[in-house]
RNA sequence: GCGAGCUUGGCGGAAUGGUAGACGCACGAGACUUAAAAUCUCGAGUCCGCAAGGACGUGCGGGUUCGAGUCCCGCAGCUCGCACCA
C-alpha cells in the first residue's frame, strides 16, 4: 500500500501498543477473593488442547467470551476471566514416537506458540492465572484431590472388563467408545479384564439428575442429553429359579436375575433372555458347543455398526426353563439373545411379547409363546387378539391373577409388594450411568498416587510425598506405558511397611483434568487444591463457553468432580457453571480441481468462477463445511491476524452470524470488517480534527444524539442477548448516521458528533478494543483509557422520539403511514390515518367496523361491504 | 426407533403478536480518477404497471386473532445427539 493510501488504523503496530499499554497496567488482574464493592462475573472459555496452533473455531470462542468480560467490565463487574492448557493427551505422546521429541518439550513449545496468538488477539485475560494441566503445580494438587476422594470412600478399585483400545493400547470409558471404536484411534474395541480405579459418579446419580433443572442457563439440548446420559429408570429385579436346574447348576447358576420397567406383565412371561457374556450362557457354553458357537458369533458381530443397522434379533434357546416366580407352575425357556446388553440392568431380560415390541418380534420369530396380559382401552377381552404391534398407550391388565383390570402403574406396585413378599424381586431405580474407570496405561497424564505393596496392598501416596512427578527420561522405543517400562521410577517403599513396593504405573484419563480447572483458576498458585473463600467467592462461573461436542463427558464428569470436591471440603458449592454457552462451527468452501484438494489461499475468484491462483484454470466449490486438514478448507488465524489485524478477525467472527450457530468464514466477510474499522477511524479522526472539543450542544445536533443514545440502549441489550450480531448491526448504524453527520451543519452538531464519535469508541471496545483505544486517544489525547472507562448511560431524554411513523393497515393489508408525535391521542392518529390518501381512497364507500389503534404502532381499520 | 433444533431475498441474517427482509456480503448505476484500486452517493423481495398503485410473499396444510415469520394443531425436508436401555 502507498502512502497517500495510508490505513487510518496502522494495526501492526497499533495493536501491540495498547496490549502492551494493559499489561503494563495490569488492567485484568483481579484478586483471588472477589472484591466486596463490585459483583463478581466469571467469565470461561473452555481451555485448549495445546495442539499446535489456534485454529479460527478457538477464535470464535474465545472472542465471544471477551466480549462478555469486557461488557460485564464495564458494567462494573469484578471479571475473572482466565485462560489454561488442557496440556495431558496422546497427541503428545504420538508426536514423540513420530517426531522423536518428548511430550513434554513438544507441549511446552505448542502452548508458548498457541499462547502467542492468544495475547496477539488481545483478550482481556488475568496471564498470571494461566495454568497448565501437565506441570507438577497442578497435576499435584489432583493427586491430593484423588487422595481425598479416596478417603472419602468416592474411589474404588474394581476388576472390571474393560474397552481396551488395541491401537492406543489404553483402557476406554464407556463414554469415549462410540459405535463400538476407540473415540480416538476408530479402533475396534475389545474387552479386556483389567484392575482398574474408579470415581463413584454413580453415588450422585440422583443429584446430577435433579440439579439439571437448576440450570436454567444451560441449552435445554444439553440438559436432555446428560438426562438420557443418566438414564434413570424404575422398575424391579426379578429373580427366577431355574425349573430343574441340571446338575452343576448350582449357587449363583441356578437362577437368573432380570431387570424390568414392566413388573406388571410378569404373567406375559414369554421366555428369559440373557446376554451372550452372562455366566449363564458360559456355564451353558461349556457343554453345548452349538451355544459356544453361537456365543462366540455375537462377540464378533456384537458392537460392531453393521449389526446395530440390520438390527436383526438372533437367539439361541438353551434348553433350560425357569418358573415364573408368580405362579411357579408356569415355566419359560432361556434364550441367549444377541439384543441383550450385559451391561446394563443384569445382563438378563424377561420376555413379555404382549407389551414390548422387539420381545414379539423375537417371539414370533421363534414361534415362542405369546401370552396376552394387557388390554387396550375399548378392546373386548373376549375378541381381542394381538397383532404385529405390540400394546402400547391406555391398557388394563388381563389374564393375570390378581392383577385383573388393574392399570398398569397400580399393578406394579402390586407385583413389586408381591415378589418382596416372596423373596423373589424388588423395586428398584436402575441407572444407565456407570462408574467413572479414570486408570489409562499412558504416559503422558498425572500419575494416580498409589503405590502397591504386596502386604499392605494399594496405598495412597501421603500428602507429604505429593507431588508424584513424572519422571523425564523416558523412551517411546515400544508400545505400551514407558512409565512401566522405566527402569527405576516405579520402584518405592511402602510408604505404611516400608518394604520394597511398585507405584501404580497408570495416569488419569485426561477428562479428570478438565473437571475442576475453573476452580484451581480462583487460587492457581495456592499449596492446597483450592483455596475455599477464593473458590466460593468467584464459583460458580457465570458463562462458560465452548463446543457442543463437550455436551456429556466434560461438563457431566466436571458437575460430578465439583460435588466430590464439596464433599472434601475443598469448596462449597455443587453447580460448576450457571450459564452455559455453546458456539457453533466455523466453516468454509472447500476448493478442488484434478490435482486435488486446494487451499483458500491458492484460489481466487474471478467474476462468477473460482479459479486456480497460480494457472488461473477453473476450480469446483464444494458446499461450507467444517474446517479439515483433509479438504484443506482450513484457515490459518496467525495469517489473518498478520494481515488484517486482531481486531478485523474479532470483528469478523461477531458479525453475521448468531453465535449458537455455525459461522461461514468468508474471505469477502474479513474484508468488510477491515474495511469497516478503518472507516470508523477516519470518521473519529474526522470528528477530533474537526470538531472542537469544548463544543457546547445545540439543536441541530438532536436528530444524532437520537441515533446516539438509541445505539447505546440497542447495543446493551444485543450484548445482554449473547448477539453480538446485532450489536454490529447497530454499529453500523450509528457510523453511517456519524458520517451523514458530516455535512450537516448549525449550532450544537460539533458536540454531537464529538458525542456520536465517543460513544462508538465505547461501544465498538468489547469487539474491537484496540481500535476503541486508538481512536479515544485521537479523539480525547491524555484521558483515561477505554477499558478503564463504563459502559455509557443512555439517555431517556434521547430514547423519546419526535415524531413516530405508524403503519395504516386495512383489514391487516398495510396501506400506508402517517407519521404523528409520539403516544398522540387516538383520535388524532385515527383521523391523519383517515386522511392518508390511499387509506381514503380504498375507506370511500366502505363501512367502518372496528377501529383497531396500538399506539406508537399501527392503526387497523376493519371494514365491511 | 427416541429426543432436540432448524427452514425468512442471490448469500449470512434482523424482526417485545403490530410497517417482513434491519445490518452486512455479493450485484447494478453514478461521482472522483488519464485509468484502476480505494473512497463516497444511490438502487434493489417477486410479478404486473411509465407512474400512482396493486397482487403475491417468511418450507407445506389448517387454526386462533382486527392483525401471525412469531402462538396452537398436523405434515414435509434438513441438521445434530442417543440408539437392541429391557
Amino acid at each position: 500500500m502507498s502512502d497517500t493510501t495510508a490505513p487510518a488504523f496502522d494495526f501492526q503496530d497499533r495493536e501491540p501498543f495498547w496490549q502492551n499499554e494493559w499489561k503494563r497496567r495490569s488492567t485484568f488482574a483481579v484478586p483471588d477473593v472477589p472484591p466486596a464493592d463490585r459483583p463478581k462475573y466469571y467469565v470461561l472459555e473452555m481451555f485448549p488442547y495445546p495442539s499446535g496452533q489456534l485454529h479460527v473455531g478457538h477464535v470464535r470462542n474465545y472472542t465471544l467470551g471477551d466480549v462478555v468480560a469486557r461488557y460485564k467490565r464495564a458494567r462494573g463487574f469484578a471479571v475473572m476471566h482466565p485462560m489454561g492448557w488442557d496440556a495431558f493427551g496422546l497427541p503428545a505422546e504420538n508426536a514423540a514416537r513420530e517426531r522423536n521429541v518428548h511430550p513434554g518439550k513438544w507441549t511446552m513449545d505448542n502452548i508458548a506458540t498457541m499462547r502467542g496468538t492468544l495475547q496477539r488477539l488481545g483478550f482481556s485475560l488475568d496471564w498470571d492465572r494461566e495454568i497448565a494441566t501437565c506441570l507438577p503445580e497442578y497435576y499435584g494438587k489432583q493427586q491430593k484431590l484423588f487422595t481425598d476422594m479416596l478417603a472419602a470412600g468416592l474411589v474404588e478399585r474394581r476388576d472390571s472388563l474393560v474397552n481396551w483400545d488395541p491401537v492406543d493400547e489404553t483402557v476406554l470409558a464407556n463414554e469415549q467408545v462410540v459405535d463400538g471404536r476407540g473415540w480416538r484411534s476408530g479402533a475396534l474395541i475389545e474387552k479386556k479384564k483389567l484392575s482398574q480405579w474408579f470415581l463413584k459418579i454413580t453415588k450422585f446419580a440422583q443429584p446430577l439428575l435433579d440439579d439439571l433443572k437448576t440450570l436454567d442457563r444451560w441449552p435445554e439440548r444439553v440438559r436432555t442429553m446428560q438426562e438420557r446420559w443418566i438414564g434413570r429408570s424404575e422398575g424391579a429385579r426379578v429373580r427366577f429359579a431355574l425349573h430343574q436346574p441340571p446338575a452343576g447348576y448350582d449357587e449363583d447358576l441356578d437362577s437368573v436375575e432380570v431387570f424390568t420397567t414392566r413388573p406388571d406383565t410378569l404373567f406375559g412371561l414369554s421366555f428369559v433372555g440373557i446376554s451372550a457374556e452372562h455366566p449363564l450362557a458360559r456355564k451353558v457354553a461349556e457343554t453345548n458347543p452349538q451355544a459356544a458357537a453361537f456365543i462366540e458369533e455375537c462377540r464378533r458381530l456384537g458392537t460392531s455398526e453393521e449389526v446395530i443397522e440390520a438390527a436383526e434379533k438372533r437367539g439361541f434357546d438353551t434348553g433350560l426353563r425357569v418358573a415364573n416366580p408368580l405362579d411357579p407352575e408356569k415355566t419359560a425357556p432361556v434364550w441367549i439373545a444377541n439384543f441383550v446388553l450385559m451391561d446394563y440392568g443384569t445382563g438378563a431380560v424377561f420376555g413379555c411379547p404382549c407389551g414390548d415390541q422387539r420381545d414379539l418380534d423375537f417371539a414370533r420369530k421363534y414361534d415362542l409363546p405369546v401370552p396376552q396380559v394387557l388390554l387396550p382401552a375399548g378392546q373386548d377381552a373376549e375378541t381381542f387378539v394381538l397383532g404385529k404391534k405390540a400394546v402400547s398407550g391406555d391398557a388394563t391388565l388381563f389374564n393375570s391373577g390378581f392383577l385383573d383390570g388393574l392399570d398398569p402403574a397400580t399393578a406394579r406396585k402390586k407385583v413389586i409388594e408381591r415378589l418382596e413378599g416372596l423373596g423373589a424381586g424388588k423395586g428398584v431405580v436402575n441407572w444407565r450411568l456407570r462408574d467413572w474407570g479414570i486408570s489409562r496405561q499412558r504416559y503422558w497424564g498425572c500419575p494416580i498416587p498409589v503405590i502397591h505393596c504386596d502386604a499392605c496392598g494399594p496405598v495412597p501416596v501421603p500428602d507429604e510425598l505429593l507431588p508424584v512427578i513424572l519422571p523425564e527420561d523416558v523412551t517411546f522405543d515400544r508400545p505400551g506405558n514407558p512409565l512401566d517400562h522405566h527402569p527405576t521410577w516405579k520402584h518405592v517403599d511402602c510408604p505404611h511397611c516400608g518394604k520394597p513396593a511398585v507405584r501404580e504405573t497408570d495416569t488419569f484419563d485426561t477428562f479428570v483434568d478438565s473437571s475442576w480447572y475453573f476452580a484451581r483458576f480462583t487460587s492457581p498458585h495456592a499449596e492446597t487444591p483450592t483455596v475455599p473463600a477464593a473458590a466460593n467467592g468467584w464459583l460458580p462461573v457465570d458463562q462458560y463457553i465452548g463446543g457442543i461436542e463437550h455436551a456429556i463427558l466434560h461438563l457431566l464428569y466436571a458437575r460430578f468432580f465439583t460435588r466430590a470436591m464439596h464433599e472434601t471440603g475443598h469448596l462449597d458449592v455443587d453447580e460448576p457453571f450457571a450459564g452455559l454457552f455453546t458456539q457453533g462451527m466455523v466453516t468454509h468452501e472447500s476448493y478442488r480441481d484434478d490435482s486435488g484438494w486446494l487451499y483458500p489461499e491458492d484460489v481466487e475468484r474471478q467474476g462468477d468462477q473460482v479459479v486456480r491462483r497460480e494457472t488461473g484454470t477453473p476450480v469446483q466449490v464444494g458446499r461450507s463445511e467444517k474446517m479439515s486438514k483433509s479438504k484443506r478448507n482450513t484457515v490459518s488465524p496467525v495469517d489473518i491476524i498478520e494481515r488484517f489485524g486482531a481486531d478485523t478477525a474479532r470483528w469478523f467472527v461477531l458479525s453475521d452470524s448468531p453465535p449458537e450457530r455455525d459461522m461461514e468464514w468468508t474471505a469477502s466477510g474479513v474484508a468488510a470488517a477491515a474495511r469497516f474499522g478503518q472507516r470508523l477511524h477516519r470518521l473519529v479522526s474526522a470528528v477530533a480534527a474537526r470538531d472542537a472539543a469544548d463544543s457546547v450542544h445545540g439543536t441541530a445536533g438532536d436528530d444524532l444524539r437520537r441515533v446516539t443514545h438509541r445505539a447505546i440502549a440497542a447495543v446493551g441489550d444485543a450484548l445482554e442477548a449473547f448477539t453480538p450480531n446485532v450489536a454490529v448491526a447497530r454499529l453500523h448504524e450509528l457510523t453511517s448516521a456519524l458520517a451523514d453527520a458530516e455535512r450537516v451543519e448549525g449550532a450544537g452538531i460539533a458536540a454531537a458528533r464529538r458525542e456520536a464519535a465517543q460513544v462508538l469508541c465505547l461501544l465498538v471496545a468489547p469487539m474491537m478494543p484496540h481500535l476503541a483505544e486508538d481512536m479515544m486517544a485521537v479523539l480525547e489525547p491524555g484521558s483515561a483509557l477505554v477499558v478503564e472507562r463504563p459502559w455509557p448511560e443512555a439517555e431517556e431524554k434521547w430514547l423519546a422520539v419526535q415524531s413516530v411513523t405508524i403503519g395504516v393497515q386495512i383489514l391487516g393489508k398495510l396501506r400506508g403511514t402517517i407519521e404523528v408525535p409520539p403516544n398522540a391521542p387516538k383520535e388524532d392518529v385515527l383521523a391523519a390515518a383517515k386522511n392518508e390518501p390511499n387509506v381514503a381512497r380504498l375507506l370511500e364507500g366502505k363501512r367502518l367496523v372496528k377501529e383497531i389503534h396500538v399506539p406508537n404502532r399501527i392503526v387497523n381499520f376493519v371494514v365491511a361491504g
